[in-house]
DNA sequence: TGTACTTGTTGAACACGTTCAAATCGAGGG
DNA sequence: CCCTCGATTTGAACGTGTTCAACAAGTACA
């Protein structure tokens, strides 16, 4: 299986495993890393990478999980800092590039793997729904503790948008071959004050009908996968 | 190379391995069909399929080229039956999942490598300009003959808003496992009169200043691969 | 200690995508 | 007809991800 118990033994192979993986993805790109190549560094068998690891792309969670770990801490000095929806924004998604720098090299071949249907790693998969509900948590915090108003129509489901909104910038920012991933910080810097722009004229009569329809549309289809339930 | 010369007898022989490709394809989706397996229905060796095509990846390009096609021609009904710009939208994007709908089996796949940066098969990639500009072209034809009046600041750039737009319906419907992806169906049924409704209001005053920062920043950061220029 | 059972580990073997040196084909010139 | 040369075709061979039967180590209980 692919999550064997967690003895103590257990769980320091694994963390070779990973850490081993991790190296080597930076070193060589994912494609230039072997399951060999893996296992040798961790000092194991290739059979027993394979007892924790269904896959070489499941190795790839190792650095998901840390991401996020990351991402969650240095959004907490974001949170302290600001109350305006816009600088907590730009501050979250500019927190994320920061952490996700350094595997921007191989972070194409995660994310395409990511966008697989009936992928483990896609974030609208089961699997990762402990990971897409913590995100959307954050974002949660973000409104939450932000000065801006917001109608309560919108409120519940705006957390969710949000996430799709950084999950828009990651698309980005996956092909965005500029020095420094300056091309994205772009798009952040202009983006995250349109999007709180967007938030409060939700309010307006005129705009009021189409953020209804967009809450709704959500609500219906979302969740999880889009043939989930 | 990928592109030996067109005498008729290479021409055949790349069409048959085309043909039994997508034959397989379809039968045994993406994964399941092998490069040996493709070589004996067409009757070939595995060798010479490499003399024409690059990678199994590669052989997915006769799937999108027929596919564009087929789009292509369902748009021209779709465009004589109205001018209403919602009607045009709708009709476009259903007209595009209906093309689809065979392959949607091995869809996935298709989409993860296109996902991928640097990949050929990526929308944003060089290789692919010229079927990304004839897919806007597509949309402004739609926009140009629709009775509804763009101000001229969106004008220019709406086609390329509007093929994102497209983008991220057919990264929805990768996703959708419903059956005959009727939850991707609800989704246009339901964003092309917002997406709609949002052109027009883009001329009102309040909105105006957003529209204008949406056209900046994509004239800013578009035309081809984010790192590109 | 011994015995049954689970957990962890091994490396050879398999099927696949891909490569490549060599064989074959086919047109043009002698 | 034969020779030449490039375009086309072959299939064995390579490196890869993955599997699996077998084995070792650890654990619980008598």
């Amino acid at each position: 299986m692919t999550d064997p118990g967690a003895s103590p033994k257990s769980e320091r192979t694994r963390e070779q495993i990973v850490a081993a993986a991790l190296e080597l993805f930076r070193e060589q790109g994912y494609q230039g890393t072997t399951m060999r190549a893996v296992a040798a560094r961790a000092g194991v068998s290739v059979g027993n990478a394979y007892y924790y690891f269904g896959s070489k792309e499941e190795l790839i969670q190792g650095f998901y999980d840390h991401l996020v770990a990351e991402h969650t801490a240095a959004c907490a000095a974001v949170f302290a800092a600001s109350t305006d929806l816009a600088d907590r924004l730009r501050g979250t998604l500019l927190a994320w590039l920061a952490a996700a720098e350094p595997y921007h090299r191989f972070a194409g071949r995660f994310f395409a793997s990511a966008a697989q249907p009936e992928n483990p790693l896609s974030p609208f998969s089961r699997a990762s729904s402990p990971a897409r509900d913590a995100s959307i948590a954050l974002y949660r915090e973000l409104v939450d503790g932000s000065s801006t108003r917001v109608g309560e129509e919108l409120a519940g489901t705006l957390p969710e948008l949000l996430w799709l909104y950084q999950l828009g910038v990651v698309l980005y920012w996956v092909h965005d071959s500029s020095a420094g991933a300056a091309r994205t910080r772009t798009l952040v810097e202009h983006t995250a004050p349109m999007v709180a722009r967007l938030v409060r004229l939700s309010r307006l009569p005129v705009i009021r009908p189409l953020s209804r329809q967009t809450v709704q549309l959500v609500d219906l289809l979302s969740g999880r996968h889009p043939g989930g339930g």
